[in-house]
Order: C-alpha cells, then structure tokens, then sequence
DNA sequence: CGCGGATGTTTACGCCGTCAACATGATGAT
DNA sequence: ATCATCATGTTGACGGCGTAAACATCCGCG
C-alpha cells in the first residue's frame, strides 16, 4: 500500500549481493531492489514474459521462494519492472519534450513532434521496458473523468500515466496558447494524439513496421505525427 | 506449410466429439479443427494467454499430447487461433465497409469512418480474440516495400494483415479519386490511419478508456477517427 | 485377411508459481 | 550479556505447463 520506489531507491549492491563482504550472507540486504533490477534485465531482454520470478531468483543468487518476503508472487514483481518502466518513458518523454523552449507556435509544434518522437524512440530502443510499461497484469486501474482527464483507482498518488497524460495534457495546452490548436479542437485531443504514437509504437514492435531502418522508422514517425498535429490543427 | 483453414473447414463436431456416435472412439475424427474451436474459446475468454494446449485438449476430452499429431506444439495452435482471430476482424471490417456505396467525397469519408469503427467494435466485442490476433507467438513475418506497400515473407498466399491492409488501402484509394484526400497525402496514409485505430483499440484494451460506456466509446472513437482523416485531408 | 501408417495414450522430464515448515540471524528488553 | 522475537531466507513439496519417447489402437489398402 506504500508506494513502490521501483528500484528508485538507494541502490547498494555491486554485481549479485550486497555490501562486498561475505559472498553466502544469509541475508541479503537489499533483496528486493536486487530482484527488481534482475527482472528489469530479464524484461529488457525478453519483454514481460520473461519476467519469471525463479529466473530473477537465480540472477540474484537466491532461492525462489525468498521473493515471496518482498512481493505478493510474480504479477507483483512484474508490477514493479511495469513501473519502472514507465518512469524510464516519461524520463524518455520529459528529455525531448524540454529540448525546444520558444514561444510561437512553431516551438509549440516542435515540441509536440519532439514528444511524439520521444515516445516512439524509447518504444524501439527499449521493446521489452515498453512492452512490461503496458502490461497487463496486475496494473494500478485508471478510469477516465469528463473530457479526457485522468482518474487514479483508489487515493494513491499520480502513477505514471497521470504524469505521462500530464506531459502530453501540458504541451497540448501549451499549443492552444500558441495559437497552433484552435480551442474548440482542444478537448479530447490528448487522446488522439495517444492513440497516434501508442500505435505507431505498437506497429513498430509488434506490426509489419518491426524491419525499418532508423531512417524509415523516422519517417514514418514524422509523417504520422505530422498527420495527427495537421488533424488537431484543422479548422 | 499447405495454408491452415483455421477452423473454416466443414465442422463436424456437435460439442466434444465428432459424430454423434460412441462417446469412446479411440480416433475423434476431427481433432484437429476441434482443438481449434475449443482454443478459440479460451482465446475469446482470455486472451492468448489463455491458450493452453492441455486446456484445450482437456475441453476436447483428449490427451495433451494428442495435439502433436496435428501441431507443431503450442505456439501453433495459437497460431491458428490468431489466423482465425485476424479473419473475423477482417470480416468485421468489411460487413461496415460496403455499408454505404456512394461515390461522392461525402461517401468516401463515410467509408473511412465505418472501417475505423467497425475496426474499433471487434476490438471491443471481442478483446481475447483481438488480442490473440495481434499476438507476437508463431507468427508469418511481414515485410514492408516502399511507400507502405507490404510483401508476405515467404511466397505465401495474402495472409489477413495484407487483406486488411488491402481493404485499407482501397478505401484510401477510394478517397483520392473521391476528391477527399490529395494525391500528395495519399502516399503512407495507410500508417496513420492504421496507427490510430490500433492504437485507439489498445488504449480501449489496455490503456484508460477500458471502462467507458458504449457511448462515451462512441463519441471517442468518432473523435479520434475524424482527428485522423482531418489530417490527412489537410492541404 | 493382414499389415502399415496415421492417430491417440501413457509415462516421464524439466520448468514454472506457490505454499508450508524450518533455519538463520538481527534487534530490543531484561 | 542473554535471550526471546520476528523479519528474512531455505528446503521440500504440489499441481500445472510444454514437450519428447514409447506404446496402443484403428483405418484403409494390398
């Protein structure tokens, strides 16, 4: 019920224990964070499926029911690598998107297709952080309010997806005010513009877009922003 | 390698076994669609993940491993049920699609919209089959040519993604000589409209619009879809 | 009629997630 | 310092999974 730090936490380990001293030290020290960082490598490498919890067990030179102290089973381990991932895409997100810092509409649309572009960049650079982010297995539900706002399930403070919708929720306001989008097409637009990347992403790993060249891939990905934005600007 | 009817053949079987006969008959006579059919319906319940060979065999009342006979092994049979998965989106696609058949720009625009919905509701309506179809297990890669043109991997026959892509790209083509897109945008329109309506059917699966109301879903997916064509009908 | 190949069964192996029972060691009260 | 307590890790076991090998049954063709 805390929130989960998701490897956020001070790391101590070096390679598979804890402070260097006695390699069989029946205690671990930081065996959770261990377990998160070997199942984050195992979902690098393999996507979500790879998220097995002996594996990460074994990575970190432990049994595999010593995970059971730290996690409620597997889904709650992957719930964690999810997590992380998702901090990793708004990280991903959040570099491009403060890149361009002018005012006109220009820069506003800059900015749009640098956060576009980020979106899509982490999604090929890291196929198996993306694929765990949007996992769905033991995920913290989000409903949806009026006009595209975003509700977290229970109390608990904004997950990633309140602060990736915010990112994008941010640089949409920010392109009204520019005068790039007209206000009547400003509600709703986040979803648009969701949609667009998250399918391109989704074409891009699991659709017939997995063989491109950076360079295609970048043109593709520029044309469908441009597509997206040309839409959300249209009178 | 001869093309898998995927549970199109002539079904034989009233629920568990074939013909009516003996319960016990030591050769089921159809196994192989039967295991389909019952895969299907985990597919439909669960998703891909829900495909199990032993469920599967267990629900046709037959030994796991008589499904060797018949597959490859598990990814297999997942495969046929993403084949038939893919068929029935298709099908949904085109039961909208030549809904309305007029030839004016108006017609044309009528048409993208259906094929976006009708694409959207099967997503909706069936969510474990539209997943499985999409499922990255066993399946027959798909290359990409130039402009969005795609090419099967090997000599096969048109798989679904090339149908649906081809039904696609006619509507498209359909909308330049309707006079609706310019000739300039038509090249790569394919990936944004496809990108969109993929990724508005994932954030309905996956993502935060999954507890929507039909009519909430409605309004978002006319937005979306109009956001889109709006884009590629810009100068 | 009889035999061979197709089809299905049994058994077994290793991996998985998970539970119960036990071992170890840090911690705080006496 | 001593020792009970409790968090943390281990061993062992269970059932389910995918899959391979060996065996059983039956259909069809000579």
């Amino acid at each position: 019920m805390e929130a989960n730090s998701a490897a956020t936490g001070r790391a101590a380990a070096g390679e598979t224990r804890a402070s260097g001293g006695k390699e069989g030290r029946y205690h671990h020290g930081d065996l959770r964070n261990a377990l998160i960082r070997a199942a984050i490598e195992l979902a690098a490498e393999g996507g979500p499926d790879a998220v097995v919890l002996r594996a990460a067990a074994r990575k970190v030179g432990v049994s595999a029911t010593a995970a059971y102290r730290h996690f409620e089973g597997q889904s709650d381990l992957l719930g964690a690598v999810k997590e992380y991932g998702q901090q990793r895409l708004v990280a991903c997100m959040e570099a491009v998107g403060r890149a361009s810092e002018g005012v006109g509409p220009q820069a506003a649309r800059d900015r749009m297709m640098e956060l576009g572009r980020g979106y899509v960049r982490f999604a090929r650079e890291e196929p198996g952080l993306y694929r765990t982010a949007f996992c769905r297995k033991a995920l913290g539900a989000v409903g949806i309010t009026e006009e595209g706002g975003l509700a977290d399930a229970e109390g608990e403070q904004p997950g990633w997806e309140t602060r990736s919708f915010e990112l994008l929720t941010e640089t949409l306001d920010d392109a009204v005010t520019a005068g790039l989008i007209t206000p009547e097409r400003r509600p709703g637009a986040e979803l648009s513009a969701w949609a667009m990347v998250h399918g391109v992403a989704m074409l891009f790993l699991d659709g017939p877009l997995d063989t491109l060249t950076d360079e295609e891939s970048s043109y593709v990905i520029d044309r469908v922003l441009t597509d997206v934005l040309a839409g959300l600007m249209s009178p």
